[in-house]
DNA sequence: GAGCACTGC
C-alpha cells in the first residue's frame, strides 16, 4: 500500500481553532516540574501562566455574575481559581467556593493537588464530596471539590445552595446530564441570590454560547450593563501541528493501521495514541499491526501496540502507563476513555479516526441507539491535545480538511457533540426536577431544551410508575422517595414496592447489580470466552439474569469480599462487585430511613420476579416461534443479547421483562427475567389487560 | 446464534 498523503497545513492553517489556538501559545514554554523542584509552592504557582491573569480573574468575579473562563487543560484553571477566591475573601462568614466536576477521579485528584497547595489536610480546609466518599467538613471546609451530581443532590436539601459564594461549573463544554441541570438551577438560583458567583469554565468552541444563555443583557447595545464576561487564558500545552488526508479513505482502520507505521518508519521517536471507536474494531486493528510487525526485518526499530478501553481488565489498562522497552515505540490503540478520561504522558503523535460511539435514546421506539457516527470539532481538537502535553505535538486526522464544519457548512461534522440530556431518556431528571419543587419542567429554562417528543415520553414514564399524578405532581411518598434513591425510576419503584411482596434483600441486592457495568468478566474470543461462560454457569437461574446477579452476588458476599483469586476464578469482577456492595449498603439506608421493612423472600423466586415486574411491566416481550421477541409496547421485533443467560434459553412462559434495549445491529434486550403474562395484567392493569385471550396494551 | 463509547447519584 503507498504511504497515505497528509495535507500539512502551513502557519496560516485554514479552519480548526485549535491551529490558532497553538499558534498563540507558540511562544509560551512551559516550566519542566524538575527544574522547579526547588521553588517554594508559592514560587510554583507564581509561575503558572494563570498567575498572569490572577486580578483580572478576581476582578471580573466581583464586576459579573457570571464569569465564562476558556483555557486549556492544564493551564491551571481547576486548581488555581478557587485558591485565588479563598485568598480574596470569598470564603469568609462561613461561605465555601465549591468547584464541580464531570468525574469522581477528577473530583479527588484535584482536591488532593489543592490541599497540598493549601498547606491542609484533605477534608479540612480543602475537601472532596463524591457518592460513598466525604471527605470535607461542614464546618471547616473552605474549597470543596465535588462531582457535578453531588452538587445536584444537595440542591434538594438546601434549594439554594446559601453556603456557596461561588460555584464553579468545571469541563462545563462536555455537557454532562448533571451539568446542564446545573447550569439550570444556578440560573435560576442567581435570580434568588443576587450576591452568588458563577464561574463556567469550557472550552473555546462554546464560550459564546454560555455567554449567550447567561447574559441577561439580551441586546447587548451597551455592553456595559452585561453581566456575564469570557476571560481567555493562555494554556501551558505545546503546539501540535494537524496534518489531514488529501482524500477521503474508505476504511478508517486501516488508514489507522497504515498511518501508525508511517509514523513509525519516518518520525522521530515519540508514543503514539490512536483514537478508534469500540473494542471490537481496536482487537482486529492491533492483530492487523502485529501481522505487519512480522513482516518488518528483525533489524527496524521495535514497536509495542496495546489497546485501551473501559471494559479491558484493570491489570491490561494499567500497561498503557509503562515505559516501553529500549528503542521501542508504544503505540496506544483508545476509545473515547483517552479522550479526557485517562490521560497518557509523553504522547508526541495522535491518530484520530474523526469517529465516536454515541449513545441516543430514541422516543418514538423507547430504545437507545449506540452508533458509530462523526466526532464533533470540538472533540477532535480535545483529541489532538493530547499529543501536546509534554512536548511538541502532530495529530494526524484520518479525514479531508475540507469536511470541516468550519470549512463547509453541509458538513457530517458537527461543531460541539449534542449534550447528554437532549439524546437521553429523562425521565430520571425530571423526577428529580419536580423532586425540587419544578413542576412545570417544561418551562425549565434548560441551556439546549430536550425534544418535547422525550419529554411527553418521559411524563407518561413518571405517570405509569405511579411518581406523579395526572396533573403532573409528584406523589407522596411515592414519587418524592423515588426521586431521593439513586436508581433509575423503574429500578426505584421496584425498590420501594419490595415490602409489598416481602422481599426487600433481595431487590437491594439486584438493584446494586444492575447499577453496576461488567459484573462478570468476558475475555474476548474463543476458548477463554467459552471458559467465563462456562464459570458463569455456576451461578446461572433458570429465571434469568436478575436472579443469575442475585446468586453471583451471594456467592461473592460468603467467599469473595477479601479474596480477589476467589473473584478470578470465578470470572467476576472484584472491582465491580465490591461497588455493589457499597450501592447495596447506601441503598439500605434510604429503606431503613423509610421505614421500609426489609425481609429475605426465602427463595420464593415468584414474589421477586413479580416484584421484579412491579417496575418493569412497561418492558415486555413474548417469544415468537422464531426464537426472536416481539415487545408488548410498540410491537418491536427484539433479540436476546449474548451476554445474558436467556441467550441460550428459552422462557418456559413464553414471556420476559428486560431492563433496557439497545439498538446496534438488532435491537438487544439486556437483563432479563422470565415472567407470567397473568401478572402483568394482575400487577399493571393500568397498563395492560386481556382481550380476545391475548394481552393488549392500554393507549 | 453473536457482542457496550463514556460518565454520575
Amino acid at each position: 500500500m503507498p504511504p497515505l498523503q497528509f495535507w500539512k497545513p502551513g502557519a496560516a492553517a485554514p479552519g480548526s481553532s485549535l491551529d490558532r489556538e497553538s499558534e498563540a501559545e507558540g511562544s509560551l514554554l512551559p516550566v519542566a516540574a524538575a527544574k522547579n523542584a526547588h521553588l517554594s509552592i508559592d514560587a510554583q504557582r507564581q509561575r503558572l501562566p494563570i498567575y498572569k491573569h490572577r486580578e483580572k480573574l478576581l476582578w471580573c468575579v466581583e464586576k459579573y455574575k457570571v464569569v465564562i473562563v476558556v483555557g486549556q487543560t492544564g493551564c491551571g484553571k481547576s486548581t488555581q481559581i478557587p485558591q485565588y477566591l479563598h485568598e480574596a475573601g470569598w470564603t469568609s462568614q462561613n461561605h465555601v467556593v465549591a468547584c464541580t466536576q464531570p468525574r469522581r477521579v477528577a473530583a479527588t485528584s484535584v482536591a488532593t493537588r489543592v490541599a497540598e497547595e493549601v498547606g491542609s489536610v484533605l477534608g479540612d480546609e480543602v475537601g472532596y464530596t463524591i457518592r460513598f466518599e466525604d471527605l470535607s467538613s461542614p464546618t471547616r471546609t473552605k474549597i470543596k471539590y465535588m462531582t457535578d451530581g453531588m452538587l445536584f443532590r444537595e440542591t434538594m436539601m438546601d434549594p439554594l445552595l446559601s453556603k456557596y459564594s461561588v460555584i464553579m461549573i468545571d469541563e462545563a463544554h462536555e455537557r454532562g446530564a448533571y451539568t446542564d441541570l446545573l447550569l439550570g438551577l444556578v440560573k435560576k438560583i442567581m435570580r434568588k441570590r443576587p450576591e452568588l458567583r458563577v464561574i463556567i469554565s469550557s472550552a473555546t468552541i462554546d464560550a459564546e454560547d454560555f455567554l449567550e444563555y447567561f447574559n441577561t443583557n439580551a441586546d447587548g447595545t451597551d455592553r456595559a450593563q452585561d453581566d456575564a464576561v469570557i476571560v481567555s487564558l493562555e494554556g501551558r500545552m505545546f503546539p501540535v501541528e494537524v496534518c489531514y488526508l488529501k482524500e477521503p479513505c474508505a476504511d478508517y482502520a486501516e488508514a489507522a493501521v497504515q498511518t501508525v507505521f508511517d509514523i513509525h518508519m519516518k518520525e522521530p521517536p515519540g508514543d503514539v495514541l490512536v483514537f478508534l471507536t469500540g473494542r471490537e474494531e481496536i482487537d482486529q486493528v492491533i492483530q492487523q499491526v502485529s501481522d505487519r510487525l512480522q513482516s518488518l526485518p528483525s533489524a527496524a526499530p521495535k514497536l509495542l501496540p496495546l489497546p485501551l478501553y473501559a471494559t479491558l481488565p484493570p491489570e491490561e489498562q494499567e500497561l498503557i502507563f509503562d515505559p516501553p522497552p529500549r528503542d521501542t515505540r508504544k503505540v496506544i490503540f483508545s476509545t473515547n476513555i483517552a479522550e479526557a478520561s485517562v490521560t497518557i504522558d509523553g504522547i508526541k503523535y495522535v491518530v484520530d479516526c474523526g469517529f465516536v460511539k454515541l449513545k441516543t435514546f430514541n422516543p418514538r421506539t423507547c430504545m437507545d441507539v449506540l452508533t458509530i457516527t462523526p466526532c464533533s470539532l470540538a472533540s477532535a481538537n480535545q483529541r489532538a491535545g493530547r499529543a501536546g502535553r509534554t512536548s511538541a505535538g502532530k495529530c494526524f486526522r484520518l479525514y479531508p480538511s475540507s469536511i470541516l464544519p468550519t470549512h463547509n457548512p453541509r458538513s457530517p461534522m458537527p461543531i460541539t457533540t449534542p449534550p447528554e440530556l437532549v439524546r437521553s431518556d429523562i425521565s430520571l431528571y425530571l423526577l428529580q426536577l419536580k423532586a425540587l419543587g419544578i413542576d412545570n419542567v417544561a418551562k425549565f429554562d434548560f441551556m439546549s431544551p430536550p425534544p418535547s417528543e422525550m419529554m411527553i415520553r418521559a411524563l407518561e414514564f413518571l405517570y405509569c410508575l405511579k411518581a406523579i399524578d395526572d396533573e403532573g405532581r409528584l406523589t407522596r411518598p411515592m414519587g418524592e422517595r423515588m426521586a431521593e434513591v439513586p436508581l433509575d425510576p423503574m429500578m426505584a419503584a421496584i425498590l420501594l414496592n419490595s415490602h409489598a411482596f416481602r422481599c426487600g434483600e433481595e431487590i437491594l441486592t439486584i438493584a446494586a447489580m444492575t447499577s453496576v457495568q461488567n459484573v462478570f468478566i468476558t475475555a474476548e474470543g474463543g476458548t477463554k470466552a467459552t471458559m467465563a461462560e462456562l464459570e458463569r454457569r455456576k451461578f446461572t437461574a433458570e429465571e434469568g439474569d436478575h436472579l443469575t446477579l442475585l446468586n453471583a452476588y451471594n456467592a461473592f458476599a460468603r467467599y469473595g469480599t477479601k479474596d480477589k483469586q476467589w473473584c478470578g476464578n470465578h470470572r467476576i469482577n472484584f472491582k465491580a462487585v465490591s461497588r455493589a456492595a457499597s450501592i447495596r449498603k447506601q441503598l439500605k439506608k434510604y429503606l431503613d430511613r423509610f421505614e421500609i421493612p426489609v425481609v429475605s423472600c426465602e427463595g420464593d423466586a415468584v414474589r421477586l420476579r413479580k416484584c421484579l415486574v412491579s417496575g418493569y411491566f412497561k418492558n415486555a416481550a413474548r417469544m415468537l416461534p422464531d426464537g426472536t421477541y416481539r415487545s408488548a409496547r410498540e410491537g418491536a421485533i427484539l433479540h436476546v443479547h449474548p451476554s445474558s443467560v436467556m441467550f441460550t434459553r428459552q422462557p418456559s412462559t413464553g414471556w420476559v421483562i428486560y431492563h433496557e434495549v439497545i439498538e446496534t445491529t438488532k435491537s438487544f434486550m439486556r437483563d432479563l427475567t422470565v415472567v407470567d403474562e397473568d401478572w402483568l395484567v394482575e400487577l399493571a392493569p393500568h397498563f395492560y389487560t386481556f382481550k380476545g385471550g391475548g394481552l393488549k396494551k392500554h393507549l
